[in-house]
DNA sequence: CACCAGGCAAGTA
DNA sequence: TACTTGCATGGT
């Protein structure tokens, strides 16, 4: 297995090469974003963001502060906007009353009871923890996606039904947990699922992993 | 028109 | 534990 892992990253980035991920100007915008994404599409939540900026409504403490109904309001392109204004400001109370709203003091904690606590919060499960963890806090952590999954089950390399931590397992355990390898691994299985590994479409000609 | 998008929680059996 | 459903906008 940790043969055809590595050779599947290579085979991806030579093909697709770096994706220079997470599409943010900050690691408070990583995060809001990873909560805004969940089952939606990445151009819908660029607008939501785009609302936030334009408004300079984008910073812990405005988001802490600001109604549920208006932040609602604000990231309304995102879809799931009622619900995802109510994780927001379960985030945002995790992230002010006990990391003081500050990202760096929050990236000291031991990355495994970060895992936990972020876990605990309403609206943040495994993949959006890890995401947080990865790519705002530059913890070497592995994310996994529905891409990952369809992508590994499709070239028999995991049985559909493998869980979160199973595929995750799979990759930390067969890799080196380096930052820069699990950041640009996952977004290039992203790469691959967007524009290839479709999903009502099992066959995928074009696939670079062959 | 149908289907999809960088999930998660809550309800049911 | 293992399924099912609601959440919602915008693109193809």
């Amino acid at each position: 297995m940790k043969k055809e892992l590595n050779s599947i990253y290579k085979k991806l980035y030579s093909f697709f090469g770096p994706q220079y991920w997470w599409p943010a100007d900050e690691p408070f915008e990583v995060m809001v974003g990873a909560i805004l994404t969940q089952n939606t599409n990445w151009q819908n939540v660029e607008r939501a963001i785009g609302n936030l900026k334009k408004n300079k409504s984008l910073s812990p403490g405005k988001m802490y502060k600001m109604p549920e109904k208006k932040l609602g309001q604000f990231i309304r392109p995102s879809g799931y906007y009622n619900i995802k204004a109510k994780r927001l400001k379960a985030f945002l109370k995790f992230f002010t009353e006990e990391c003081g709203a500050d990202f760096r003091r929050m990236a000291k904690a031991d990355t495994a009871i970060l895992r936990r606590q972020l876990l605990s919060v309403n609206g943040i499960g495994p993949e959006t923890a890890d995401s947080m963890l990865l790519y705002a806090l530059n913890k070497p952590v592995f994310v996994v996606d529905a891409y990952t999954k369809r992508i590994l089950s499709r070239h028999s390399l995991i049985k559909e039904g493998f869980d979160y931590q199973e595929v995750q397992n799979l990759f930390m355990q067969n890799l080196k947990n380096e930052v820069k390898l699990f950041n640009e691994y996952h977004a290039l299985l992203v790469k691959l699922g967007k524009d290839i590994c479709l999903k009502n479409k099992p066959r995928c000609n074009l696939c670079p992993l062959k």
